[in-house]
RNA sequence: GCCCCGCUAGCUCAAUUGGCAGAGCAGCUGACUCUUAAUCAGCGGGUUGAAGGUUCGAGUCCUUCGCGGGGCACCA
């Protein structure tokens, strides 16, 4: 005999209780749910569930063979969990829609086969409950697989309504601030979610498979280096300590490649304080490598394969579909000089300091740069020629193209190219204008370092230095740094390129919000 | 930090030139044991983001503020 599972803690106080419904048309919907709660409870049941072994994804369950109902053979009985988002009542039967992480199913109650608790309990069923129900799984005579429901377990209340409608959700404050009904009810949100701890693991294994070590190093830091960013200032109350949060993941990890670990990665939250925007995030996800007696070139064959793994993990073929567009990553990507797509696309040598500065005017890039005190200075040549790349060249890179041998003065923590010196041992990968990958020939040498560092500093602000003088880091480098390889990743553009998401509040969870007003 | 746009019922959206705030879904009551965006009959539901102003009259016009979106700036 089917039967509600009443096996719960009792509450005597509580079910003792007679409810005393106010009258419906007075209420809102949070009332009529919470009235609805104490019906549970009056009925001995706990609306708020407990431990419910054995069910099974609803996508296993679908993946049954379904018989259709009462032709005499009985299909397999079955336990799911799962959310109730849709709900139609045919008299003495409910037809439900259930949702788990994995699918949808119909669930059938029928008065006559639930039992009169049941029955009783499936009336105060609101869209957005958690349910458990066992039952036979086959089809009904309109051909829609089904669970049957012979008991239902009441596992969850929700007293707050539920998005309805089959437009979903589209108001984006509303679903940031709900993320969890977003991952509910609009399909990509979860799947992202899946795809970027997909390409995640992809990496992990890609690494790990080639020797690298992955660590873990301070997020809480006394000085923010290793890029031009603006820090988070905290403070340690023991130490009586001003602390910032990490901008970068490189210098502790080079410190590492002194210490004589060859392959070594560290996949972490970093925190700059900086313009919130479609593409940037105060808190985002970088990668960085280092592989000792690596330089450019191992970090370009690395980068590859590393993305190649990383398409496969999330898509059936090389290529890609980026918004109206597609990316194809065959291998080999595209190489091509900063010099030589300058002079394609610019039209003069970079080098030439008057036509630089010619074609600037031409570009409409501005000469000059706001200082702080409110005065202008002339933008540095390597400066200048870097914005007429980012204004004129990118726009022409759809990729993915290894964009190599940068202006040295644009890369202070770069070996400069032998034979070159005007030239820095730099890659970046290019994908549609975005930069998804960043890597260096690494610099060892301490005395050159803390030059060039010094050089930074000069006539900037401490804040928006190009990257701090860290005399523990010049320290380390004199002990010997081996000649080494680097790299950089941001895995959130990467996870928006490959899931085809232009915003990435769509591969964060939980970007950052101002909070909600009160009231 | 600057510019533009948006904010109306639980959700998705209407509301003409400034003239009675509406619909679908959800909710409530009722009918129906094969529905599936169920259907049918009926009923509720609003400080129009907040505060001020103009006006006989404001969802609509003006000011300030809040939150979000887009763009710019910032940002290796």
């Amino acid at each position: 005999m089917p039967v509600l599972h009443t096996d719960l803690p009792r509450d005597t106080t509580v079910s003792s209780a007679p409810s005393n419904p106010t009258p419906p048309e007075q209420q809102d919907h949070a009332a009529v749910r919470l009235d609805k709660l104490r019906q549970i409870e009056a009925l001995g049941v706990d609306p708020w569930g407990q431990r419910f072994d054995g069910h099974r994804p609803i996508a296993e369950v679908r993946a049954l063979p379904a018989e259709t109902f009462d032709t005499g053979t009985n299909g397999p009985t079955v336990r799911i969990a799962g959310r109730v988002v849709g709900r139609r009542r045919m008299g003495k039967v409910y037809f439900l829609d259930v949702w788990d992480q994995t699918g949808k199913v119909q669930v059938m109650l029928g008065a006559k086969q639930i039992g009169d608790l049941g029955w009783k309990v499936a009336e105060l069923l609101d869209l957005g409950d958690l349910i458990g129900v066992e039952g036979e799984f086959g089809k009904t005579k309109m051909g829609e697989p089904t669970v049957r429901g012979a008991t239902l377990t009441y596992l969850t209340k929700s007293l707050e309504p539920h998005p309805t409608g089959y437009y979903g959700m589209s108001d984006e404050e509303y679903r940031l601030r709900h993320r969890y009904l977003d991952l509910i009810y609009t399909e990509s949100t979860l799947r992202k979610a899946h795809q970027r701890v997909k390409i995640l693991r992809t990496i992990r294994n890609h690494l790990d498979a080639q020797g690298y070590l992955e660590v873990e190093t301070p997020v809480l830091q006394a000085v923010a280096s290793g890029a031009a960013a603006r820090p988070f200032q905290t403070h340690h109350n023991a130490l009586g300590l001003d602390l910032v949060l990490r901008i970068a993941l490189e210098l502790p990890l080079k410190r590492l490649l002194v210490g004589g670990i060859e392959k070594v990665y560290e996949i972490g939250r970093v925190f700059r304080n900086e313009g919130i925007s479609h593409k940037h995030n105060p808190e985002f996800t970088m990668l960085e490598l280092y592989c000792a007696y690596g330089d450019l070139g191992t970090m370009m064959d690395l980068t590859e394969g590393l993305l190649v793994a990383c398409v496969a993990a999330v898509s059936d073929t090389p290529t890609i579909p980026w918004g109206e567009q597609t990316v194809n990553f065959t291998p080999p990507f595209q190489r091509a000089r900063y010099g030589d797509l300058f002079r394609q696309y610019v039209g003069c040598d970079m080098q030439d300091r008057a036509a630089v500065k010619a074609k600037a005017a031409e570009f409409k890039v501005p000469l000059t740069l706001k200082t702080e005190g409110g005065g202008t200075v002339e933008k540095e040549h390597d400066v200048l020629v870097n914005d007429l790349f980012g204004e004129v060249v990118e726009p022409h890179l759809t990729g993915p193209v290894f964009v190599h041998d940068y202006p040295a003065e644009l890369c202070p923590l770069t070996k400069r190219k032998r034979g070159e010196p005007l030239l820095a041992e730099r890659f970046e990968l290019y994908v549609h204008g975005m930069e998804l990958a960043n890597a260096y020939t690494e610099l060892n040498d301490p005395i050159t370092q803390e030059a060039t560092f010094r050089k930074q500093l000069v006539g900037q602000s401490e804040e928006d230095s190009m990257a701090k003088l860290d005399e523990d880091f010049i320290r380390a480098l004199r002990h010997g740094m081996p000649p080494a390889g680097g790299l950089g990743i941001g895995i959130d553009r990467l996870v928006m390129l490959l899931t085809n998401s232009h915003t990435i509040r769509d591969v964060i969870l939980f970007p950052l919000l101002r909070p909600e007003a009160n009231t």
